[in-house]
RNA sequence: AGGCGCGUAGCUCAGGGGGAGAGCGCUACCCUGACACGGUAGAAGUCGUUGGUUCAAAUCCAAUCGCGCCUACCA
């Protein structure tokens, strides 16, 4: 074995092994439980970002466990067409080429997107796949796979025929860039630097009128009214009911709306329902007309009179410019205030009239929050639950048409002649009405998330009904990050409940952002991203791996850094090293335990493995995976290492003859085989190289047992006082060391030690175990035995019960000794006092639970012991300083 | 505006009514036959602030300050 770890032949090695022995495969029929878990399916387009890494760590965490639990695991993988976004690319690459999709055709475009997906498509699959992801990926799918479509438009139709899916005329946020309608979630909201226009609208008569603020004053051209709150004082009187819009000079009537907050600007609102979600509810209910001034691509339309042609914002311009020439523009003053933006592009949007396709949520939603409620599917952590009810109690209906090519055709076709609309699976012959041929489908597409919708039970092969949904739906679990629980999880619930009749699954585990190191969001235009791919080359995904797992602590953010992957790397490490030490010595097999021959070592690591295993195995079943992992961190570096290897080199050497040798070889060889599947699934590379060079192991490692399912585990190896014995020999190992650091004592130098107990226990533990003392405390000679005769020259420390004196006949600092016991003796002391102060406490032994009384009586008496163990020793060194 | 979360060692964070913890960093010593990506020891914190509940509060409650995020139709 290498000195240290070298990941990358390791990785690439194993990953083919797993794929080619098929261990990533699910059973569709098995006796054994299933497991599930669904692949938030990354953008086809996408490229591997910290989020990515974190999500699927952990879902490969939590399958390989299942696996090594003895779980049926289908973990389904797949890619999302992502409409918008690769429309992008492709249009990008066609400007490139010189030419666009318009002069292609929608054809001959969707042909060379389809190139592109075949061509570019799966980079983010192989990247997925140096994550060490174990994925089916014979069951691979995409949403605009020919199944997964057929599912999308037998939904679509359902939902068309239940009426709750329908057509019309209404406000939807428009980006005039990618030339599409976005669903409200689809608009991200940023704070901007603007102006408030403060604008006269004249009575007819040619009177003052009323003066209107706007943010944007080219919609004025768009105005249908003006709304004053009927509460308003200032607006009682008004005599008129009109006023003259400016510059198209055209009467438009004052209407009086509860919506209008006196408060804002001068307590008058333009309203302009063509481009204004609210306006178009005011005009709604006033029966104002809908002028749309602001077209498709952002310019001005014909009903802008003068301005037609314009684009949006040079008409904003010359609004203020004709105002200003008219001694309209009364004032402006900046504001502060929310714009929307296209999550794909920040274009900023435009609210717009347009026909859009929309799902009816509220009855689906109802259903979705149901199924919270009564616990069919829960929220980890809870706090989430909150947020999802919030937004479906709130929730309005989804604009899920767009108007890009990218995407499922809308399966809804209008007869020509008679303009009867059909909506089919399969597209219609002739006009079910009036029987033309003369049939036009629809050309806008669904929202991508519309199929994201259904994947729990798409791509397991619905509307079939096949072996796959039958055995692995509803899922066992969703990873996902919260920033898309509405936009994906609140969806999915809704199709899932309404065309599954049951959740699509159990649990929603949502996990947190990866930051940079200063906590901001990772961001292409900020710089700060970190390439997990790159993190991966230098460090290894193990270490990657590692690193996510530790800080994953529900409800934070992770910060992630090159300098904590390192860390972690250093663990992955001395890993390998331990197993290098342990495979130096298992040259055979020693798979059985030889229980009657163990040391307290031996018997002590056997019950912290189990200990841990229990710890482990109840953090990966609640989603806490950092305490999986630190879990498993110190127990390898600070338990195993630190202690039982050290502990038991005098038996691998022989020094303890050849019973303990193969006690301690047995025990070697199980904490390692059952270490090695505790870390598999945070670590997977490493620990099936160690895997195969182990004795006593066949084949891969994921096809092992999980410790905490073998029979007699418990009576087989714990001895639970080995724990507290455990504890002392630590402890007076630790006093020794102690005392040589501080009287830097060189380690070269080996020390004689005596202990003075009165305490048979402890007296027997330590004589029982003095090799192991001798050995890493690094003594010349270790006596122990019932108080006596003090050596003269020695520095003392106190262990429980006893005293232990470190000779030091030519190197002893009695003035630096003094100082070290007087300054225990203060820390003591301080703790003595606080203990004092509750003792005397009489509602203390009262009311505190027996347990604790007791607990702090006997401490008190340890530590009064101890001070008058060190009382004594302070005044040996005095009296021999007079001497 | 409403909701949620977070303030614990220099840094990053665990913990969550009865002993303040880890990793990194820092200091000292050490290339001891797995590992210098290492070992041993050490220094370091009024657990944001103020009240309350309790025999007991870093932990529960209330208020307050600071930070972050989410949701919302303020023109």
């Amino acid at each position: 074995m290498e000195k240290s770890y070298e990941p990358k032949e390791v990785e690439k090695h194993w990953y083919e092994f797993w794929e080619k022995e098929e261990l990533f495969a699910a059973s569709e029929l098995s006796d054994k439980k299933s497991y599930s878990i669904v692949i938030p399916p990354p953008n086809v387009t996408g490229v591997l970002h910290m989020g990515h890494a974190l999500n699927v760590t952990m879902q490969d965490i939590l399958c390989r466990y299942r696996r090594l639990r003895g779980d049926n695991v289908l973990w389904m993988p797949g890619t999302d067409h992502a409409g918008i976004a690769t429309q992008n690319v492709v249009e990008k690459k066609l400007t490139a080429e010189n030419t666009n999709r318009h002069e292609l055709g929608r054809k001959k475009f969707i042909e060379a997107v389809w190139e592109w997906r075949n061509q570019y498509g799966s980079a983010i699959i192989n990247q997925l796949k140096r994550l060490g992801a174990s994925c089916d990926w014979k069951l691979e799918r995409f949403t605009m796979d020919e199944g997964l479509s057929i599912a999308v438009r037998k939904v679509f139709v359902q939902l068309y025929n239940e009426d709750l899916i329908y057509r019309g005329n209404y406000i939807i946020n428009w980006c005039h860039r990618c030339h599409t309608a976005l669903a409200d979630l689809e608009v991200e909201y940023e704070e901007i630097e603007g102006h408030l226009y403060h604008i006269r609208y004249p009575f007819p008569d040619g009177s003052d009128g009323i003066i209107v603020a706007t943010t944007r004053p080219e919609t004025m051209l768009g105005d249908s009214g003006v709304a004053v709150n009927p509460d308003d004082k200032r607006y009682q009187d008004i005599k008129s009911s009109s006023v003259i819009l400016p510059i198209l000079n055209r009467q438009i009537p004052i209407i009086t709306d509860t919506y209008v907050d006196m408060s804002f600007g001068t307590g008058a609102l333009k309203v302009t329902p063509a481009h204004d979600p609210n306006d178009f509810e005011i005009g709604k209910r006033h029966g104002l007309p809908e002028i749309k001034v602001i077209d498709d691509n952002g310019k001005m339309t014909s009903d802008a009179g003068k301005f037609e042609g314009l684009d949006r914002f040079e008409c904003r311009k010359a609004v203020i410019k004709a105002l200003k020439e008219d001694g309209l523009l009364i004032k402006v003053e900046p504001i502060k205030h929310n714009v929307g933006h296209c999550y794909r592009c920040k274009t900023i949007i435009e609210p717009n009239l347009s026909k859009q396709w929309f799902v009816k949520v509220k009855p689906l939603a109802e259903k979705a929050i149901e199924a919270v409620k009564n616990k069919s599917t829960r929220i980890v952590p809870e706090m989430w639950t909150n947020t999802y009810y919030d937004w479906m109690n709130n929730i309005r209906d989804w604009c899920i048409s767009r108007q890009i090519w990218w995407g499922h055709q809308i399966p809804a076709w209008t007869c020509e002649k008679c303009q009867n609309l059909v909506v089919a699976m399969e597209s219609p012959s002739i006009c079910p009405c009036c029987g033309s041929n003369s049939l036009v489908q629809e050309t806008d597409v669904l929202d991508t998330w519309f199929s994201s919708a259904l994947w729990p039970f798409s791509t397991m092969g619905w509307p079939e009904e096949t072996k796959l949904l039958k055995t692995f739906y509803p899922t066992s679990v969703l990873v996902t990050g919260f920033d898309i629980l509405f936009f994906w999880v609140a969806r999915m619930m809704m199709m899932g409940l309404h065309f599954m009749n049951d959740v699509p699954f159990k649990d929603v585990y949502v996990h947190a952002l990866v930051r940079d190191e200063d906590g901001k969001k990772m961001s292409k235009s900020k710089g700060n991203v970190i390439d997990p791919l790159s993190i991966i080359d230098k460090y290894g995904t193990d270490s990657f791996r590692m690193t996510l797992a530790v800080f994953a602590a529900q409800g934070r953010d992770i910060k992630m850094s090159e300098k904590r992957v390192e860390g972690y790397r250093h663990f992955v490490n001395k890993f390998w090293n331990a197993a290098r030490f342990a495979l130096m010595h298992l040259t055979e097999n020693h798979s059985e335990l030889k229980f009657e021959s163990m040391s307290l070592p031996d018997k002590w690591i056997l019950t912290r493995l189990k200990n841990v295993t229990d710890i482990v195995s109840d953090a990966i079943d609640s989603y806490r995976f950092n305490d999986a992992a630190s879990t498993l961190y110190k127990f390898v570096w600070h338990e195993l290492c630190d202690w039982y290897l050290e502990a038991i080199k005098p038996c691998l050497y022989g020094n303890k003859g050849e019973k303990k040798k193969e006690a301690a070889l047995s025990v070697l060889q199980r904490v390692f085989h059952d270490v090695l599947i505790l870390l598999h699934p945070f670590i997977p590379f490493v620990t099936e190289e160690i895997w195969h060079k182990l004795p006593g192991t066949e084949g891969s490692i994921m096809k092992a047992v999980f410790p905490a399912d073998v029979n007699d585990f418990e009576s087989l190896l714990c001895d639970l006082a080995s724990e507290p014995m455990m504890d002392i020999v630590m402890e007076v190992i630790t006093g020794i060391r102690n005392v040589r650091g501080e009287m830097n004592i060189a380690p070269s130098v080996s020390l004689h030690v005596i202990l003075h107990s009165d305490n048979d226990f402890l007296g027997s533990i330590v004589s029982n175990n003095e090799d192991i003392i001798i050995n890493l405390a690094g003594l010349k000679s270790f006596a122990s035995g019932k108080p006596g005769i003090r050596p003269k020259k020695a520095a003392t420390t106190v262990i429980g019960d006893a005293v232990i004196y470190i000779l030091l006949e030519d190197v002893i600092d009695f003035a630096k000794e003094k100082e070290r016991l007087e300054k225990e003796l203060a820390k003591l002391k301080n703790e003595i006092s606080g203990l004092i102060k509750k003792l005397n406490n009489e509602d203390f032994l009262k009311k505190a639970p027996d347990d604790v009384v007791e607990k702090v009586k006997d401490k008190h008496n340890l530590a009064l012991a101890k001070q008058q163990k060190i009382i004594s020793n302070l005044e040996k060194i005095k009296s021999i300083e007079e001497e």
